[in-house]
RNA sequence: GGUGUCAUAGCUCAGUUGGUAGAGCAAAGGACUGAAAAUCCUUGUGUCCCCGGUUCGAUUCCUGGUGACACCA
């Protein structure tokens, strides 16, 4: 066995040093006793503001001016523009725009570093604990769906899968197919099967790497084996308020933005980024909209035209995914950005 | 002007030996627990160009019209 099931404490390896936030937040629930002690409990208690929304609705431009107001920096939720390098192709913040806040998950890993939602979840989680002593309100800002539910509700604790671990089944899966992986996972772990969806390559994979690395169940370590929804099973509490903010624009308005929006990120030299980190496409970095178009441009399959039209096409699919999950959260007040007063008071209230 | 070919989903086109039609792309909807900008699932009613004729029945066959393309003048 490689690596044992680990602790959440050994888990959660932060690059943030600090205290966790449990001892600096003292009280386990402050919003149930919010409502009875509220005026001592207004001075303590911390909000974390989420600007959420479809890619290319206009996030980037409204955060600044909500970091000026609240004087916070903002925290990035975006899991591609975490990357170094990857700055036109994911219309990460420039340099100006860097220099008006502090920022913080824009550009700090590199290409062949690995992530994930959950030490997403660890490194907020461990970052605001700092950041709380000296703001009342911070700005969380970006797109990425599970990245900002893994914050919002927690992501139940299961084991990191080693390189070797995936590696093994990625070959089994090559050698054979899904279909013999399909009969392991069934005998290995038949409640998860149940509800899997079993034409899912990759979900059926982890399932079973998870199996095999921990000699235990994959559902086992799912906090709500019957659900199969991350948001109604971990609901981790957090000691600090939440409040979700989400920007929506009508569709042929938002289309637009990002069909002009990948023929400025062409003209600002995508390709040549594209080229600087062909290296590196086999990373999932770089399993991205714009940097695979770009690929194979460089590969000589497609004209530079053709691409940007597939970028035009795949990027808006993504934001549909966006909008679809976004949706279904009942917690989400919703705003359109060229109308911002009416969050700017929702702002101004805190 | 003459002759021929074509006209079917947003686009490119199949098809119906006469019983009102289906692929690809585009588009729409959905799922989602350590790779999530990832990965996966579902969805095709459309005056079959228009008017008439034949027929129990016409998108299909026939007359005429309109439009596109090709060739001949």
């Amino acid at each position: 066995m490689p690596s044992p099931a680990a602790s959440p404490a050994s888990v959660h390896t932060s690059p943030v040093s600090g205290p966790s936030p449990a001892s600096v937040h003292t009280s386990p629930a402050p919003l149930a006793a919010c409502s009875v002690h509220r005026d001592c409990v207004a001075m303590k208690e911390k909000t974390l503001l989420i600007l959420l929304g479809p890619t290319a609705v206009g996030k980037t431009a409204l955060a600044l001016e909500l970091a000026d107001r609240l004087r916070s920096p903002i925290l990035g939720a975006d899991s591609r523009q975490l990357y170094r390098g990857l700055t036109i192709g994911t219309a990460a913040p420039t340099p100006e725009q860097l220099a008006r806040a502090k920022h913080y998950f824009v550009g700090t890993l590199d290409v062949t570093d690995y992530y994930s939602a959950a030490r997403y979840e660890a490194d907020v989680m461990a970052l605001t604990a700092q950041l709380f002593r000296d703001h009342d309100t911070l700005l969380l800002t970006g797109g990425s769906m599970m990245y900002i539910d893994a914050v919002c509700h927690g992501i139940d604790d299961i084991p990191t899968i080693s390189p070797e671990t995936r590696e093994l089944l990625r070959q089994r899966y090559e050698a054979d197919g899904l279909e013999p992986l399909l009969a392991e996972l069934r005998l290995l772990d038949p409640a998860y099967y149940a509800q899997a969806d079993l034409r899912n390559t990759r979900r059926i994979l982890h399932a079973l790497e998870v199996c095999y690395q921990t000699g235990r169940p994959f559902s086992t370590f799912r906090s709500a084996p019957t659900s199969s929804s991350l948001r109604t099973a971990a609901r981790k509490e957090r000691p600090f308020r939440i409040l979700k903010l989400g920007l929506r624009r009508d569709r042929a308005d938002l289309f637009d933005r990002i069909n002009r929006r990948v023929d400025q990120m062409l003209a600002d030299g995508l390709l040549d980024e594209a080229r600087r980190l062909l290296p590196f496409r086999h990373e999932n970095a770089l399993n991205t909209v714009g940097y695979k178009e770009m690929f194979q441009v460089l590969d000589g399959n497609w004209t530079l035209d053709f691409a940007a039209e597939r970028m035009k096409k795949n990027t808006r699919v993504y934001a549909k995914k966006q909008m679809t999950w976004f949706q279904r959260d009942p917690d989400i007040q919703w705003f359109y950005p060229d109308d911002p007063a009416p969050l700017f008071d929702v702002v101004r209230k805190l």
